[in-house]
DNA sequence: ACCTGAACACCGTTCAAGT
DNA sequence: ACCTGAACACCGTTCAAGT
């Protein structure tokens, strides 16, 4: 059974945090929050327990991290729309439509982000997670021209609804895989359609009226309606002169 | 022992998923996500694991449920605008405001449920919470005058901010309370605006900028002015001439 | 300082058996 | 039809022991 020489070439890098927080988000990539456990991640790795707990307190902290790291790289992506020579380059909306879209694109990479997002934020709001994304809308809010007093409730609110219509966008694509390999998004959205049509029409008058729009809607589209509407709401308390 | 007359005259129930949904809800309320579970339930309920089984299919089912219970009681309460004589009562801009508002008071009661809220909607969005939101937000936008190919992504848009929005105010009380008994929420938002004010200033500026204002927020009155924004931009989109 | 791996307490779920 | 409760497979976490 040569337990010796096999696999000496390859000499197994030594664990680090880094390599765990890797090997936990492609888990979960892989097969959403149930799939990551200390048992496959143990065999991944190719170590105990005992090893991943000398760099990671717990799962909880392990789940915050990997989180964070995907944040990070979704927000850091295109340097937050400062380009390298230091010209705005793009106007403030579009630098908010751009944050907003990196986090819906994310969440949509990695389908168990979104859920995360929200218990992260939920369990330790004091954590990284916010100032990044806090920040990447922040800068554009203030190129906006909202008076300074109005910074963290105008940053604030984009970011409740970056996060609250970017959890629902996974929502139907996950659902839609749910269906079945061969099954796309317009299925689903079609089964969910139904079934509001068949909703009672004297509790459900509008869903009813609303499920034809269900059926056809384009999610990115209608998420950047919603980042409008803050847009056109934000820029009205405060009409820009310049 | 006395097996026998113990309690002979309060006779236990029969078992029933409501009764079974119900303390589940107390046990989610009094506990969290964690003090769910199928033993302490049993308990409670004073009958096995396999008897619950009976009734429902598995926990996903019974968070599902429990979930569904307590938005459905939220959103009803105040018959969502429309009282017994038929009268419209209130501008639809306070509807809104008012369905908003008990969404948000419902996630404070329930510090579970906002991330319950997401996963939920995330795992099984052709189920009952969606349309229960919907609905209550829009026989609203309905009266606002949006037209009509508008009202599904106007009335998504709002449930989202909702939803995204609510969430965030969870993570501070809760976070408060992790601080300890005597600890208020102004003790923890001073500990989170301190370690925002600590962030480097070359790749924190807005945030630090912005730490002071999340000490001394009000997290209800952000809530609404958020609202507020959208329904600034959705008015800007139609002006009403009523 | 870093890793091993057996052991522990606990979890969701099943199922043959009862009434 | 509804309930019982032992049993199963699996989970996160610990810790004495190694290097």
């Amino acid at each position: 059974m040569a337990t010796r020489t096999r696999r000496s070439q390859r000499r197994t890098e030594a664990l680090s945090r880094e390599r765990i927080v890797k090997a936990a988000v492609e888990l979960l990539d892989a097969s959403g929050e149930s799939g990551l456990t200390f048992r496959v991640l143990t065999e991944r790795l190719e170590t105990g327990p005992g090893a991943i707990y000398w760099h990671v307190a717990n799962k909880d902290e392990l789940l915050a991290a990997a989180t964070d790291a995907v944040v990070a790289g979704a927000v850091a992506t295109g340097a937050t729309g400062i380009t390298g020579a230091g010209e705005p380059s793009q106007e403030p909306e579009d630098g908010i439509r751009d944050v907003a879209l990196r986090l819906f694109d994310a969440t949509e990479a990695h389908p168990w982000l979104a859920a995360q997002l929200a218990t992260q934020l939920s369990r330790n709001p004091g954590g990284t997670v916010a100032p990044r994304i806090l920040e990447g809308i922040g800068r554009h809010v203030r190129a906006l021209g909202v008076p300074q007093d109005g910074w963290f409730t105008t940053a604030s609110a984009l970011m409740h609804y970056i996060l609250g219509a970017a959890g629902q966008n996974v929502a139907n694509t996950e659902s839609a895989r749910a269906l079945g390999p061969e099954a796309d998004r317009g299925d689903f959205l079609g089964t969910v359609s139904a079934a509001w049509k068949r909703l009672d029409p004297d509790d459900y008058p509008f869903t009813r009226a609303v499920a034809e729009q269900a059926r056809t809607h384009d999610d990115r589209e209608q998420f950047l309606a919603g980042v409008d509407l803050l847009l056109t709401g934000i820029n009205a308390g405060h009409p820009r002169t310049a």
